[in-house]
DNA sequence: CTGAAAGCGCTTACAG
DNA sequence: CTGAAAGCGCTTACAG
C-alpha cells in the first residue's frame, strides 16, 4: 500500500508537507493542500494509524472488559460505551473474560502492550495480583458496575445495588408480605452481595429475617428454577420472593408455572435488572431497572475526563435503580 | 514506562540482545537471557506492541463486523470467533454497525488505517461503494452469514437459509398443514429473502402458495406481534405460520396468546434461529437452529488459513441448519 | 509556507 | 553469541 513517502514523491513535495495537509495544519497553502488531497485519492493512500500512534503516544483505543458479551445486560452497556466513544473518535476493544481471573489479567497485559489510552473494566474476582497490576497501571481506568476496592485511586460507576434491594423489599412489604424469600447470586458476586445485604437489613429491621427464606442461586434461568424448588421446600408458606437478578427470577417463574403455583395470586416475585426477557408477555416480571445506557455513558464521561486532564481522578458516580412494576407482584389478600 | 533501551542500558547489553531474549531467538546465551528476563521484571518492562506491529507489519488484530452485538444471535457468534482467535494470539475488535452503511464503511476504513490483519464481516446492505472498498482491500476477509456477491474473491461462511426454510415448511406440510402463513424480514435482508424463497418454492411446488398468507414483518418481537395480527386478519383460516426468525415467532406467539388462540392446538408456529428465548418454559418454540458456534469457528478457520497462505482464497462453507422440535407445532387434527 | 532531520520503540539482516 | 546500523511510517520542532 502507498505510504506518505509515495504521495510526497508523486508530487515532488516533502513528507512534512503531506503530513501537515492530512492533519489540517494551518501552515500549508490551500493550493498544495488541494494537490495533496488529490494525490491521496489517486494513490488510494491511507495513513498508518500504527505509526501515528507510536509517535503520538496515543492510539485512540479504549479497552472495555466485561464478563460476558452474550449476557444481554452487558451487551447493552457495551453498546452505550461504544456509541459514546465513537463520537469522540475512539475505537473500543472488548475483553470477554467469562469471569476468568486469568483472562482478566491477560486483557490488562494486552491493553498495556497495545498502548490503549484507557480502560473501562468490570472485574469479577478482584485478587491481589489484579489489584497490583491496576495500581501499577499508568493509564486512566474506570470501574464499571463494581465499587473500587479501598486503596486504588480509580473512580467507579455503579448502581446503588444496596439501596435498590431495599426498595424492592420495601415494595413487597408495602403490599403486606412478611414471608419473603431471597434467591441469591454466587458468593463471589459483588452485586449479589450488595443486594443480599439490602434484603437482610430491611428484613431484620422489621424483625422478619428468617434464614430459612434464603437460598443460594446463581446467575441463570436454570439456577433460578432449581433455587425456587429448594426455597419452596424450605418454606412452603412463602408469599413473595426477591430474586437477585432477572434470570433467576424467570427461572423461579418457570418452576412455579410448572408446579401450578399461580403468580401473583399465590406468590409474588420481584427481580433485578430489567432485561428484555422481563417484558415478555408470559413473564411481565416486576423488577428493579438498572439504567444501563446511563451507566455506559457515565463511565465514558469519566474516562474521557481523565484522559483529557492527565493525573486527575474523576469523581465516582452511584446511579439509582428504578422500580418497574409489571404483573408478578400483588398485595397479600388475607 | 520503561522501554527496551532502558533494560539494555540497565544491563549494559545491546538492544538487539534484549530483543532476541524476549522473542526466544536461539542466538542468545542462556545466561544473558536469564539476566534480561530478571531486569524486565524489576523494571516492569512491557514490550510495545505498536512498535512491533509497525516493523513486522502484523498487528495480531482481527476486525469482526456485526450488525448488533446486543442481538443474542450475534453475540454468540462473536463469542465463538473471539475464543477461537484468542487461542492463536489474536485480539478481536468488534464493529457494531447497527446495519448502518456509513458505519460499515467507517469500520473498514478503520481496519485499514489500524492495520488489522484480517476481517470477518456481516455487511447488511452491500452497496457499490462497499463492494468497491472490499475489492481494493489488500487483506484477508471472510463473509459471515451472508453469501459473497458475485465478482468479489472473498469466501463466505453461511447457513443454508434456503434449504433450512424448505425443511421448516416441509415439516409443517408433513403434519398435514396446507394453509401456512409466512412472516418475513425486511426486504433488504439477505437471510430473510433466502428463507422467503425456500417457503415460496415449497409452497408453490405443492400448489399451495397464496399471496394472502404472506406478511412483511421485521426483526423484533414487536414486529412479530403486529405481523401476526395482520396475517390473521388477512386469512383467519391459517393453521400454521413460519416466521422468518425467532423474535418474530415469539411476537406472533404473544399476539396469539393475547387473543386466546391456542398454540399448537389451533395454530402451529415455527421459527428460525433457536435463540435462548425459544427455550423458555412459556415459549418452547419449534425452530430451525443455526449452529452459531460452528459458524464462528469456521469463519476463523478460513481467515487464519488465508493469513497463513497469503493470496489464496479459502473455500466457502455452507452449514446446514437443524430442526429443533419443541411444542409449538402439531399435526392438524381434522 | 516548505523541507531536512530527529525520533517514537521496536526488529532484523549484517558483520564480527 | 553479541552489537551497530538501518528502517517500519509517521510527526514535529527547527531553520529558512
Amino acid at each position: 500500500m502507498a505510504n506518505i513517502k509515495d504521495v510526497a514523491k508523486h508530487l515532488g513535495v516533502s513528507v512534512s508537507t503531506v503530513s501537515r495537509a492530512i492533519n489540517n495544519h494551518p501552515d500549508v497553502s490551500q493550493e498544495t493542500k488541494l494537490h495533496i488531497l488529490e494525490a491521496i485519492k489517486t494513490l488510494n493512500y491511507r495513513p498508518n494509524a500504527i505509526a501515528k500512534g507510536l509517535i503520538q503516544k496515543k492510539t485512540f483505543t479504549i479497552g472495555l472488559m466485561i464478563p460476558e458479551i452474550s449476557d444481554p445486560f452487558f451487551s447493552d452497556i457495551a453498546n452505550a460505551v461504544e456509541d459514546s466513544l465513537a463520537g469522540h473518535g475512539y475505537q473500543v476493544v472488548y475483553g470477554n473474560t467469562s469471569r476468568n481471573p486469568v483472562k482478566e489479567k491477560q486483557f490488562i497485559s494486552n491493553a498495556i502492550e497495545r498502548q490503549f489510552d484507557g480502560l473501562i473494566i468490570t472485574p469479577d474476582g478482584l485478587d491481589d495480583e489484579l489489584v497490583d497490576m491496576l495500581s501499577k497501571l499508568e493509564k486512566p481506568v474506570v470501574f464499571l458496575r463494581r465499587k473500587t476496592p479501598a486503596g486504588l485511586p480509580i473512580p467507579f460507576v455503579d448502581v446503588n445495588h444496596y439501596d435498590a434491594a431495599t426498595i424492592a423489599v420495601r415494595y413487597l412489604l408495602s403490599l403486606g408480605h412478611k414471608n419473603i424469600g431471597f434467591i441469591g447470586m454466587p458468593q463471589t458476586s459483588h452485586t449479589g452481595n450488595e443486594r443480599h445485604r439490602g434484603y437482610r437489613d430491611v428484613m431484620s429491621s422489621c424483625g422478619l429475617l428468617d434464614e430459612n427464606n434464603l437460598v443460594a442461586g446463581g446467575r441463570t434461568i436454570e439456577a433460578g428454577r432449581e433455587a425456587m424448588g429448594k426455597l419452596y421446600a424450605q418454606n412452603p408458606s412463602l408469599t413473595a420472593v426477591f430474586s437477585a437478578n432477572d434470570l433467576l427470577g424467570i427461572g423461579a417463574l418457570e418452576w412455579l408455572a410448572i408446579h401450578n403455583i399461580s403468580v401473583p395470586d399465590q406468590l409474588s416475585v420481584i427481580g433485578f435488572d430489567d432485561l428484555e426477557y422481563a417484558n415478555l408477555h408470559w413473564v411481565q416480571l416486576t423488577t428493579m431497572a438498572q439504567p444501563r445506557q446511563e451507566m455506559g455513558r457515565k463511565a465514558v464521561e469519566l474516562l474521557l475526563q481523565m484522559i483529557a486532564e492527565k493525573g486527575t481522578e474523576a469523581v465516582s458516580a452511584l446511579i439509582e435503580a428504578k422500580l418497574i412494576v409489571r404483573r408478578t407482584c400483588k398485595p397479600i389478600s388475607d
